[in-house]
DNA sequence: CTGAAAGCGCTAACAA
DNA sequence: TTGTTAGCGCTTTCAG
């Protein structure tokens, strides 16, 4: 791997003077320029990262902490801060932990100690609220879709109180009177919001509420279905934690004889690809995921120094997409 | 934040000694020891990353590069790395290139003058060889799931070829004869494999073969139908690009109004976990993804000096997994 | 067990 | 436009 200095010998002058012409060639004009251009092109020099960002720059990593990548979810929301940190010259990296909040932790120190100018992370529980505040002392973090509690850390998110609201509000109008919540774990803030949305509807409805705590994937909803599908008098609607959730929640309403939306209707949150592939297809709250990302990292990049955030919108708002389901 | 210097002047010795005493706490024992470790944990010091790269130590980032990290196939294969890495103490990044191959290169440069030990890698398009081979001068890469022709990478791969050769059999075995396979882009080797294994099959069984060129997205299958599902003889089975490609073509069929599998079958790759869900649900050819991952990991990590690779597993086989769609 | 000194590859004043 | 000099934060000889 060839150095700065291997480039200077080569083109007879000094390392900063190579470092200035690779750095900006059009601020010179010599015949200088031209042979250090050719020497690190012949020598295939590439600049060290590491070292630049050891002398004065930063990384030039963006590292998103998300619980799981596998929820297609979170892709997207990578794909709306890429298109931000590319415009910035900026990569981001995914970093997925599975839930684990050891390795959560784990990887923002690693990011943090890698000197990025930023982290842009999705908490999987609240458990984790300390260890992150001591990594923001270094590293600007944001936060996306789910707040951290006794934390000023801020959190670009969609309103899931008002969501869950809207989606329960869509169930009652459509005549239901046994509306189940199957949250995801009320460890995360999105799906303790999500309950509080859901539970205010039913209480000024004069309904009972009733939650199931589940998780934010296929087999968690699919197993929650087992408590919710065989008592003697089973939901006729379903408020899932969100589509994968309630994706799980349709073949277990398939697997025990109940026909979606005609004896269960289910509600799905996200609007994944696939919520309008399944058959029957979901009814579901779309949160702008992409978006999300999008001003996540806006907001990071600015606190970072690179462009403004002055005009990052904290709260977006979900949309209810009605299909089949409910 | 606080640096070596800061915590050597706090416990009043020399920056060598804090720097062995913290990598190697339990070589010592003297009371310098515990001013040196409480020093370090008052002043909440982390080592520099970048600095210690610089010093002789690589990162501690194995990038994983794939097209699109939606596709949960790339997720599970993230999380076999993962496994891997961790206990080399390596942590995984995916990186996620949206099937551009400007982006793609862009990354793998990045990571590379970023002097990770090793590059996972899968090449949306065999147009970038000649710029990967000139990455993998400087850094460890091992390819995932595609190869790259006219290159010796060394790849981790399914048995592509097979794998949809025993699919095609599958479904002529159970009586068909109409059989289309709707391939992903031809640019990726393993759609081309799958081609070939298709080929083979239909040709040795007398009957033509029909190819269209699709790609590895929900959207993709859709599409692909629209040309398949309105001829005069639509086929009455489908090969599909992957599973992805498969939930769309569901979606089309039924949209079309042909039953599946009855008028139509449809057989998938990968297994995702979406596919037992799916109505109907799934036939598919199972990916080991996660020991891709693992595998592939494996031999770049004992590239980069960590561990051994020597029993890693270059080619791995598919399973037919027999469900409703074909 | 500990200190001194050199060096990893690069950038950034400061002079010339 | 170019060279000199420091220094980023850490590890690692080599002495003592």
């Amino acid at each position: 791997m060839a150095t700065i200095a291997d480039v200077a010998r080569a083109a007879g002058v000094h390392r900063s003077t190579v470092s200035r012409i690779l750095r900006d060639p059009k601020a010179f004009r010599g015949e200088t320029r031209t042979r250090v251009l050719e020497a690190a092109a012949r020598l295939d020099y590439r600049p060290s990262r590491i070292a630049q960002a050891l002398s004065g720059g930063a990384s030039p990593l963006v590292p998103l902490v998300v619980p799981d990548i596998s929820n297609p979810f979170f892709a997207r929301v990578a794909r709306g801060a890429e298109e931000i940190a590319r415009a910035a010259g900026l990569h981001i990296v995914v970093c997925s932990t599975g839930g684990d909040v050891e390795a959560e932790v784990a990887y923002l120190q690693a990011m943090s100690d890698l000197d990025t100018p930023c982290i842009l992370f999705t908490p999987s529980a609240d458990t984790v609220a300390a260890q992150v505040l001591s990594i923001a002392r270094h590293t600007a973090v944001v936060l996306i879709d789910r707040s951290l509690p006794e934390t000023d850390l801020r959190c670009v998110r969609v309103d899931h109180v008002q969501a869950a609201a809207a989606g329960t509000q869509h169930l009652l109008t459509r005549g239901h009177r046994r509306v189940v919540c199957v949250s995801g774990p009320m460890s995360a803030s999105s799906a303790r919001e999500r309950v509080a949305g859901y539970q205010t509807v039913m209480d000024e409805a004069g309904l009972p509420a009733q939650v199931v705590e589940g998780d934010f994937t296929i087999a968690g909803g699919r197993h929650a279905a087992a408590q919710l599908f065989v008592g003697g008098e089973p939901p006729t609607a379903v408020l899932a934690a969100n589509d994968l959730c309630a994706v799980g929640l349709l073949t277990a309403a398939r697997e025990a004889g109940l026909r979606v939306p005609d004896d269960v209707a289910v509600l799905g949150f996200d609007d994944l690809d696939v919520a309008q592939h399944v058959n029957p297809s979901l009814t579901t709250l779309r949160q702008p995921s992409a978006e999300l990302g999008g001003q996540a990292a806006r907001l990071a990049l600015a606190d970072a120094g690179f462009g403004d955030g002055s005009d990052v919108v904290l709260t977006l708002q979900a949309e209810l997409i009605v299909r089949e389901s409910a």
